[in-house]
DNA sequence: CTCCCGATAT
DNA sequence: ATATCAGGAG
């Protein structure tokens, strides 16, 4: 079986499994969500979300954080670790989206990624959430692990996954292919403890397939 | 490569 | 106690 079928397989099960995947953060503007996206980084979506509930109804403009104190933003978004990277970055991000693009938020990846905070993962994240857009795949801390579980690839940097993955996964199926390999992920493809007993795709998984590494 | 870093599950 | 969570910058 080839990887491009195995992918399809994956992507049929997991359509039924989840239906039509969206993005588990909130938000309620482009903007928000390049923050929220910023703040998930090694934070759950669950932790973002908590912390977007407040930090929005302070504040959700480049206008709004640019004008902000450092150390106000800073304790907004603690909880979501890496507080001081994160806070310096949406401040500096927001300066940018005011300096260079009025405010908007850029289509393009390479204007997206030289932005502070801002790396190819995040970029391929609202693009693909906000415009449809695709010309790569979201490759996070899930697709990564799963990826090579599943025997797609065998490599960790996650750019080399990308350009791997983008070589079978048909393009029509990229946005939602990082979707439900992130679900998948989070239900049963626990990193600590895999629950491979109780996974629809194992029969596709290497890992799950040698053993069962169940509970 | 290292550093950033709090919250949570195990 | 330790690994892990929708990573990015220097």
């Amino acid at each position: 079986m080839t990887k491009k079928d195995k992918a399809i397989e994956i992507l049929k099960i997991l359509r039924e499994k989840f239906g039509h995947p969206k993005c588990a953060l909130d938000y309620n503007s482009p903007f928000e969500l390049l923050v929220a996206v910023i703040l998930s980084a090694q934070c759950t979506d669950v932790r973002v979300n908590i912390v977007t509930k407040t930090l929005f109804k302070v504040a959700n403009t480049p206008e709004d954080f640019a004008n902000m104190p450092l150390l106000e933003i800073e304790e907004l978004v603690r909880s979501t670790g890496f507080f001081r990277n994160k806070a310096k970055n949406i401040k500096l991000c927001s300066e940018q989206l005011l300096e260079k693009y009025n405010g908007d938020i850029p289509k393009s990846m390479e204007e997206l990624t030289k932005l502070a905070g801002v790396g190819r993962k995040t970029a391929n994240v609202v693009r693909g959430e906000i415009w449809g857009l695709a010309d790569g795949i979201t490759v996070d801390t899930h697709v990564r692990r799963l990826s090579n579980l599943i025997g797609f690839v065998n490599i960790e940097d996650p750019i080399k996954i990308e350009k791997e993955l983008m070589k079978f996964v048909p393009k029509k199926d990229w946005i939602d292919f990082s979707h439900l390999l992130i679900l998948q992920g989070r239900d049963i493809c626990i990193a600590r403890r895999p629950k491979c007993d109780i996974c629809e795709i194992k029969e596709f998984c290497n890992y799950g397939n040698k053993k069962n590494f169940n509970s």
